[in-house]
DNA sequence: TCAATATAGTTCTAACACGAACTATATATT
DNA sequence: AATATATAGTTCGTGTTAGAACTATATTGA
């Protein structure tokens, strides 16, 4: 029963999530898009396009909220779903002209807004940080698959 | 633009956190409850009851979801609100005996759950993962306060 | 070839997330 | 006391989340 120390940095750990998240959304809701459609975005850029399912490993994103994601941004003229050539159950996703565009205007912007977040922390410490959590995941998903868990974004 | 430094720990952040969620949230479902619903439930065990006010600074719920998430609990009888002596706007939200009852039931068994989760860090790891956690943490709600944000969970 | 199984994506439901607007009560100012 | 301002909690709208059931197409194996 080690949940006294544990359960503190779970506790920070999805504190510091939610921080980030706020920080991120405010900025990215100015232009009128959610983090997911976002994320979206800025896993599409630059890019040929990908299926669902790619989405769905590039992003955090599962694929049930994913399709509710991509209608909005088709909706409003950022993407396109074309079928695939090679697999008749499936369609490549890619942003349309108006929705690079926007990429290439967010992007950038949304890059240099979160940059001060960060100019406490060495690239050094960084990278400390990224193998921590790193293992802490490893760890969540070998219980996941242990219980029988296939579905998922386990990279 | 340091993004390609930082943006793959933002990354594992959220990877991580969504992990957790995963692991936890499969063991919690058997018991009937959300991960909301037992963070109030383990917030509110061996407590004599706290506003929702309170509720909110020691979760991660916000004001607005709070309502409903205390709604539902009240409709399985595992929790009351009364009206609090000391604010007349105010109401004190405590476990019946069946929630402290419940309490007393999940949350040792919960914890055991997650007990093997961080069998591979050390005391030490952990500790310095939350500080490096709690610094990015820092940085981000500096900003949250610079761009006028008043309501929400800051600590 | 036919049946069994796997996979891509959609749909559905219950619940949560967040901001904003709202009601009611407290507190501060004059 | 009267007014202004702040706070506790609820309500509302839009969007996201997770899981499970579903359709349609692929793949595998007998």
């Amino acid at each position: 029963m080690r949940h006294k120390t544990y359960m503190p940095v779970i506790r920070e750990l999805m504190e510091c999530a939610r921080g980030f998240e706020r920080c991120s959304s405010a900025h990215i809701r100015e232009f009128a898009l959610t983090p997911a459609q976002f994320d979206i975005i800025a896993t599409l850029g630059n890019t040929e396009g990908m299926t669902c399912k790619e989405l769905g490993e590039k992003t955090l994103i599962t694929k049930g909220t994913m399709t509710g994601v991509l209608d909005r941004l088709e909706a409003k003229a950022l993407l396109v779903r074309v079928p695939s050539p090679d697999d008749g159950r499936s369609w490549i996703t890619k942003l349309t002209r108006k929705g690079q565009a926007l990429f290439e205007e967010i992007f950038p912007a949304h890059m240099q807004h979160l940059d001060p977040l960060f100019d406490n922390m060495s690239d050094a410490e960084l990278k400390t940080l990224r193998t921590q959590l790193r293992r802490l995941r490893d760890a969540f998903e070998a219980q996941d698959s242990d219980t029988g868990n296939t579905e998922g974004n386990a990279a």
